[in-house]
DNA sequence: CTGCTTGCAAACGTTTTGCACCAAC
DNA sequence: GTTGGTGCAAAACGTTTGCAAGCAG
């Protein structure tokens, strides 16, 4: 847990804030916006977690690949801690922020070589819908 | 062409400001921001194009049917027309904006039913690429 | 006439940045 | 001691909204 509380932010300096708020991405349950993880930082140490830290913490550990951007939600990015996968794609639940993850539905051939003569450099795919927990909440309604 | 304007905003008023408007998305080569098409009204009549304006706009010509968001770029949402086809996405291409279509990549069984126990109830596809004019363009660079 | 649309400006929420201070290496 | 990280506040960004005036239907 310590070293990968370390690998967060690759070859960038560990301080305190910043390992307070890589604490704080293992308590999310699943995708959440920056401000959500601010709030969870100030929780365990409110003289910590200045937005504008915790802005650059994200970006840090994007770059390092501990974290990923997943999809969008009213205007925020959404970030979730997802491990070493492989290239794969994100399911995220409109109702409590729970993620999954796909395989991604590109063939190949299409994502990196040609469609129309365009040559494809990246795509986004992210799906949204209801995780079983939520579905199972609203029940019936 | 003036049936086509007609029909930009659905059963909204045609105003003149709303039908320089709608001729001017013909004129964007592919996907545009509402800052890149304020831009271009405000070309032929300094008078109209408010940023506002356009943003109300382009927001009609959407829930009409009449455009299309097709991705990101640089934090602001990109529009398109193109036409009345079904289900689709696009490929936008990074150098021009200009956009080419492809069909879901999502097998119904997936986009629709369950993946992982989620109920999927809506994605997001994108690919960004260059096109092959602007492939051209760079040529050996 | 009615009420949708306009333009302006101000508000908005998210994210970024300038700066002086401080702490990790 | 050098460099990168912190916190604050302010700015920047795209976008939305309140309002009085205007024009389409």
């Amino acid at each position: 847990m310590d070293d990968t509380i370390r690998s967060a932010y690759g070859k960038g300096r560990l301080t305190k804030p910043r390992a307070t708020i890589a604490v704080a991405t293992s308590t999310m349950r699943g995708a959440f916006t920056v401000e959500d993880l601010a709030d969870r930082v100030r929780e365990g140490d409110p003289s910590a977690g200045a937005t504008a830290t915790v802005y650059r913490a994200v970006t840090a550990m994007e770059s390092a690949g501990f974290l990923e951007r997943v999809g969008t939600r009213a205007g925020s990015a959404l970030y979730a801690r997802c491990g070493a996968h492989s290239h794969h794609h994100h399911i995220v639940c409109d109702g409590c922020g729970r993620i999954a993850h796909t395989e991604c539905p590109i063939e190949t051939k299409v994502a990196t070589e040609r469609a129309d003569g365009f040559v494809i450099t990246r795509h986004e795919v992210t799906l949204y819908g209801i995780c079983p927990a939520c579905a199972e909440k609203d029940g019936g309604s």
